[in-house]
DNA sequence: ATGCAGGGACGAT
DNA sequence: ATCGTCCCTGCA
């Protein structure tokens, strides 16, 4: 721990992911190393450096389903490419970015990361979970190097509030411990929201406290399969707002932050227009927004 | 140094 | 339907 965060994870010379999705990822070395549940995950580089690249799971078992789960090795990433490059920006950012991958989160984590993640920043968002992992998850020890498995739900949900707040959570405290605790006693099933369309799943995200529009659209695409949504965070809304005057608001009033109301409108507009890979368009014009800052 | 931004959402007007 | 507030850190 304790490295900058990369901008990216840069998987071979055809594969990039943004860290804006992953937090819990840091680069050692040629290898990649993340956690992924209750797995720590290594991607490396192979030495003999031909662009080959190996994939290692801890504990071992199902690597492959694994991997191609993590990488979304199942999606057919030509079609998806020729779909929202329909619009002619993200045309281009496809084929200046190409190789920008969308990974599949667990659940549980991704859920609880993003709940973490209102109004702050990557940096300090890494921190937060860096230090609930460390303080809830199990030490797994991968190539001499240490590292913390992330908290089940339960471990989460018997935590006291101010325990959570001593790993830097502040206000988010109450949000986590209540979206752990709706996962631990079944009254969320992630799996199921997985079968759901994106409207019921969202639907089912939002009775979260804590969990607002933004969230919820970030769990559904970066955990729950729901490649039609599309989360507008201030970068997304910028992008809209420099680049699509028929996607953004009338209001010039319209910069960065939304209401509410704002927010559905822009969001389905943006979804109608990119189609139903809506999200893997996102991550593109994410990915461009972000270039040249420093996390 | 004080203010503000940073992958927002809640609760009171 | 807007608006102040919430915890915390880095940076201008």
């Amino acid at each position: 721990m304790g490295r900058q965060p990369q901008s990216l994870v840069q998987l071979d010379p055809g594969m990039t992911v943004s860290s804006g999705q992953a937090f819990l990822w840091e680069k050692m070395g040629r290898s990649w190393y993340g956690v992924h549940g209750s797995r720590i995950v290594r991607f490396s580089k192979k030495r003999d450096g031909d662009g080959g690249f190996e994939f290692a799971s801890f504990p071992e078992d199902d690597v492959v389903a694994v991997e191609s789960g993590l990488f979304r090795l199942d999606d057919d990433i030509g079609s998806i490419i020729a779909e929202i490059s329909r619009d002619p920006l993200v045309c281009s950012l496809a084929a200046r970015y190409a190789g920008l991958r969308l990974m599949r989160q667990e659940p549980e984590q991704c859920l609880f990361s993003f709940v973490c993640a209102s109004n702050t920043n990557i940096p300090m968002i890494r921190r937060m979970l860096g230090a609930l992992a460390k303080k809830y998850g199990k030490a797994v020890s991968v190539d001499g190097l240490t590292f913390h498995t992330f908290p089940s739900a339960s471990a989460l949900h018997r935590a006291e509030e101010s325990e959570l707040r001593s790993c830097g959570l502040g206000y988010r405290a109450k949000a986590l411990k209540a979206a752990a605790g709706a996962v631990a006693t079944g009254a969320l099933n992630l799996n199921l929201l997985k079968k759901m369309g994106y409207d019921d799943a969202r639907k089912e995200l939002l009775q979260l406290y804590g969990v607002g529009p933004k969230i919820a659209d970030c769990v559904l695409l970066f955990s729950l399969d729901k490649l039609d949504a599309f989360p507008i965070d201030v970068w997304i809304a910028r992008a809209l707002a420099s680049n699509y005057h028929q996607l953004a608001l009338q209001d010039a009033k319209f910069s960065s932050k939304l209401t509410l109301r704002q927010y559905e409108a822009v969001s389905k507009g943006a979804r109608e227009y990119f189609g139903r890979y809506a999200g893997y368009a996102q991550q593109f014009l994410y990915y461009h927004m972000r270039q040249g800052k420093k996390w």
